[in-house]
DNA sequence: GTGAAAGCGCTAACAG
DNA sequence: CTGTTAGCGCTTTCAC
């Protein structure tokens, strides 16, 4: 079915039926009835393809995913999702699968500049209107888009120039959780640091020092350990933390599943949580709710991130926003069951 | 850039420059060498919509999800991507976002023909060659896009009529679980069934059933409970079961959710698994690595589901197949450390 | 109010 | 080997 087709069997001209489909000209009624009786009984659907050649606009944005099974993911594409509903958008999903290409040595992703080029080929070639980029890791990353001429989003990463971002406050939201338990009357910290030279362990720590160094708490540097975010890392720095006489009183595990690890760990060591020692994680994850008592955490706006990253995108496309902005969103705290009060 | 601008720019016609592009015809060295010049230098893509309106065909998917956000459907989503990749074409992502608009009541799906219409309705517009359906639980539903006249996969569940489906085998699956059990010596059974109406839990508790029944040991009904899924009714299950003086052995438990939550039941009540009962779930969730003991149980094949969701499609849309094909697939057993051998 | 016609960027006869 | 040209389905100016 053509406008062409249902012109002819309307007895009218392709304007016409153009003009009762967008509303775009003033039509008898008797002429709209017409034409919409048939457009009812053919159940025409006009041709977007050859709308937006026409009208050089495509109405659809471009997804660049850096891996969909990364749980984050599905929750800021579905964010993106909703914004592109309500404003008639729709989305191309482009997943560059780089967990199973590149296992864990996501630092080396330059290497893959020319697979994202190639996506990105694709993406203008569709006559994308934007593009939001969607990070697997909470990182700085080079501009790999950085010979497009149209608007981009970096969510959940961002990146050097002017590029406009969205991700949510490490340093802020760990900060908080520490001063949560500073209030709560804890004095003597352990720390589960992630993956040592990872952007948000490292901004997780500066939160967390910064609180303790408003309160004047020490920090020994023995109640430090490392780990790479995995559960069993965590266990085994529960032990070293915990399988001493002294042992802090207050663990700060740098996500929840090295803090499930830690739990773990304090259960085997007949130390009892949150009574002897308090925990917190960081990420809401699934687990946290599994386990007993169930850890306190902090929720990362995954869905806001993706509201955003789309509203940015859309302002940028408009003309209703210029030059970058960066976004970053707070953090919410889940409270479980995992840290006592002292007094 | 435009056809016309390269060609101008090289000094030949639109038609030397497309052929170039395409290698539709034979071109001399000299002429194709002078265009794929330019066309570096500018950095030129031609513009797909043009292409696909021009030659009827959009090399577009069109994957509608009932929710991005459950997570079996990144997986899905990943197996078609990877396909799509492979073969040349380019998917649009369309979310019903059904599990925030329905909460529970999932089985009122047809009220939301509508909004499917809607989607369908861009889709087609988008000139779409084929559609996959993806559904949020395993079930069967209405054929929701019958009027479609384009080939249509269902995916995750499946539909009356001539329409292709892939699914993962439920029955085969838990029957293949029990008979382990039984060949591990176990002859006391206890079941926790999932939601009583639902589809997966009907099957699974066929395969368990006929397991059983070939082995000829009987199933005591008071030691079959039925929970809706979840870790809080597998924990209650599991008390129920474990509560009594002559509790069942072997508990099979018809997801990973309640597995856990039973397992946790054992524990409280200081029932040791799995040297007094043996415990499997079903689904392969993320929390049975993390439990303690590891819950044997069963992984779906995600990925695989949607690389033969896509293949049937394509198959579909070149005429390679016609009619409805309806694919099973089997489940892998992953061991865990929750089952014993009897002897 | 309505229609004729140009043209979006591209492909593919067809002619030379 | 290369160019001319029609036309994919649509919007939009301009005329009537």
């Amino acid at each position: 079915m053509t406008l062409k087709e249902i012109a002819a069997m309307a007895g009218v001209s392709v304007a016409t039926v153009s003009y009762v489909l967008n509303n775009t000209a003033q039509v008898s009624d008797e002429t709209r009835q017409k034409v919409e009786k048939i457009i009812k009984e053919t159940g025409y659907r006009s041709n977007i393809l050859a709308k937006s050649l026409r009208k050089n606009e495509s109405r659809l944005i471009g997804v660049i995913v850096e891996d969909v099974t990364v749980w984050h993911t599905a929750y800021i594409i579905d964010g993106i999702n909703e914004i592109a509903e309500a404003r008639g958008y729709n989305i191309i999903l482009s997943n560059l699968r780089l967990l199973s290409k590149i296992e864990s040595q996501f630092e080396h992703i330059s290497i893959f500049k020319k697979e994202i080029d190639k996506v990105v080929d694709v993406l203008i070639g569709m006559q994308v209107d934007g593009i939001i980029y969607v990070g697997m890791h909470d990182r700085k990353i080079n501009d790999i888009l950085h010979d497009m001429k149209k608007p981009v989003v970096y969510c959940y990463c961002y990146t050097d120039g002017e590029r406009s971002s969205v991700r949510y406050s490490n340093e802020k939201s760990e900060y908080q959780l520490t001063q949560m338990l500073i209030q709560s009357g804890h004095r003597n910290f352990g720390v589960i640091y992630g993956l040592k030279e990872s952007e948000p362990a490292k901004l997780r720590f500066k939160g967390l020092k910064k609180a303790l160094d408003e309160a004047d708490i020490e920090l020994k540097s023995e109640n430090i350990v490392y780990g790479n975010w995995t559960y069993k890392d965590g266990k085994e720095a529960g032990k070293k933390l915990l399988n001493k006489k002294d042992y802090p009183h207050a663990i700060i595990a740098m996500n929840d599943d090295m803090a499930v690890g830690a739990n773990d760990a304090a259960k085997e060591l007949g130390i009892r949580i949150p009574d002897d020692v308090s925990i917190i994680g960081f990420d809401n994850a699934d687990i946290v709710h599994y386990v007993s008592p169930k850890i306190t955490t902090v929720d990362r706006p995954l869905q806001e991130m993706g509201y955003r990253s789309m509203e940015l995108l859309l302002d940028s496309i408009s003309g209703a926003s210029v030059g970058d902005v960066n976004i970053t969103l707070p953090c919410a705290l889940v409270e479980g069951e995992s840290v006592k009060k002292r007094n």
